[in-house]
DNA sequence: TCTATCATGTAACCAGTTACATGATTTT
DNA sequence: AAAATCATGTAACTGGTTACATGATAGA
C-alpha cells in the first residue's frame, strides 16, 4: 500500500500562492490582488484572512521564505516572500497529484439526492425545475468569464470550460430524473408519494 | 436582496442525522451505524468525531432533544435523541434549499485546471490519461454500489446515478481537452511548451 | 486467559472564518 | 476637513479532525 504523501499544507489556496510565487516574489497583499484580478477566486476558495494563514503555514513548512520587505509611501511595511526549492517541487508534485488522481468528493447536491426521499415527489419536481433555471444562470456566468477574458490563450480558461461541461451534465441528469418521476405509465411518483406519507411521523 | 437564512448548523452530516431522526429517535452510535450501513458515508463526509460534534450542535440549536437514555448490557449509557418541531421544519427547508439552489463549489480538479500552465503539456497529457483510468475505477465503484444494493427502489440510488453522470462528463471533457493539446495541426502543445519553458525560473 | 476488536465517548489540537484595528488615500 | 474607502494586518472564535481513553465482547 503506497504510503500517502501527507502534505504539510492542504488548503488549495496555498497551491495558488505557490503558483504565483514561482514567477516572482510577492507580498501577501499583492497575492491577494493577483488572485482576485485573475479570476482565480472562482476556482479556489479565497478570503482575506485565509490568505495570511496559508502564507504562514507555507513559511513554517519551509516552502516559501521571506525575501525582505518593501515599503511604498507611508504604507506599512510588507513582507515579500519567495519560493524555496522545496516549494517548487511541492508545487509540481501537488499539481501532478491533483491532475492524475481524482478524489472522491462530497458535493452538496449529492448529499441532498441521497436523502431526497424526505421530500414528497411533487415538491421535488418543482424544486428541480428551479434548479435547472439557476444552473442556466451559472452557465451564463461561466461563459461570461470566458468572454470577458478577451485575448488570453484558451488554455487559461479550461477550468471554466470544465465547469460548463459539468453544469451541462447536471442539467441533463436532472431532466432524466424528472422524467423518471413523472412518467405517466411507470413513473416513480405514486409509489414515492405513498411511501412518503406512510413513513412520515407527524 | 433576500436575507440569507443563516443556518445554525451547516455541516451536511447534520442533515443526514435529521433525516434519520425524523423516522425514530436514536442514540449517536446507532446513527453512526445506520449512516455507515446505508452507504450514506459515500455522499456525506463522515467521521466518528464529527458525528458527536454535530449532534451537540443540533441539540444546542434546539433542532433535536434528549429523549432519555438507554442501557444495553454492561455498555455505557447512551443518550437517545429525537427531533423537535424546529428540527422537522429545518430538515425540510434545508433540503428544499439544497435541491432548488445550486451553489458555486470548488472541486479540486477545477483548482488544478486553473493552474495547469505550471506543468508542461506532455506531462499533463500523460497525467490526464492516468486520470481517465482512475475515473473508470470510480465509475465501477458507483456501479458496484448500485448493484450491491439489491432490491431497494432506484430512488435511493439516484445519488450514485448522478455521480456516474458527472464522472462520465468529466471523462469526456478530458478526452476533448487532450485532443486540443495534441492536435497535430493547431494543437496547443507547442505554444504551451514554449511559454512554459520561457516563463519558468529555474 | 490473553489478545484483538468493537462500542462509545471525550479532549486536545489545528484549520478556517469573521471581526476588529489602524494608518493612508481619495472623495465630497 | 469630514467621510468614505483602500491597504494591510492581527486576533478571537468556531468548526472539524485526530488522538486518546476505557470497558465489553469474541476469538485464539
Amino acid at each position: 500500500m503506497a504510503p500517502k504523501p501527507k502534505r504539510k499544507v492542504t488548503n488549495l489556496l496555498a497551491l495558488a500562492v505557490l503558483s504565483y510565487l514561482v514567477r516572482e516574489p510577492m507580498h501577501p497583499y499583492e497575492l491577494s490582488r493577483a488572485l482576485r484580478d485573475n479570476g482565480d477566486a472562482r476556482s479556489v476558495k479565497f478570503n482575506h484572512g485565509s490568505l495570511y494563514m496559508v502564507v504562514g503555514q507555507l513559511a513554517k513548512a519551509g516552502l516559501i521564505t521571506e525575501a525582505g520587505t518593501s515599503r511604498d509611501g507611508g504604507r506599512p511595511e510588507r513582507t515579500v516572500y519567495e519560493l524555496t526549492d522545496a516549494g517548487r517541487t511541492e508545487l509540481r508534485n501537488w499539481m501532478r497529484d491533483l491532475i492524475g488522481h481524482p478524489e472522491h468528493e462530497y458535493p452538496h447536491f449529492v448529499a441532498a439526492l441521497s436523502l431526497i426521499g424526505v421530500l414528497p415527489p411533487d415538491e421535488v419536481v418543482e424544486l428541480l425545475g428551479q434548479r435547472r433555471v439557476r444552473l442556466d444562470a451559472l452557465k451564463a456566468e461561466a461563459r461570461a468569464a470566458i468572454e470577458s477574458a478577451g485575448e488570453v490563450h484558451p488554455l487559461f480558461l479550461v477550468e471554466e470550460e470544465y465547469r460548463l461541461a459539468l453544469l451541462d451534465a447536471e442539467s441533463r441528469f436532472i431532466e432524466g430524473f424528472v422524467d423518471r418521476i413523472v412518467d405517466p405509465v411507470d413513473g416513480w411518483g405514486p409509489a414515492w408519494a405513498a411511501f412518503h406519507t406512510e413513513r412520515r411521523r407527524t
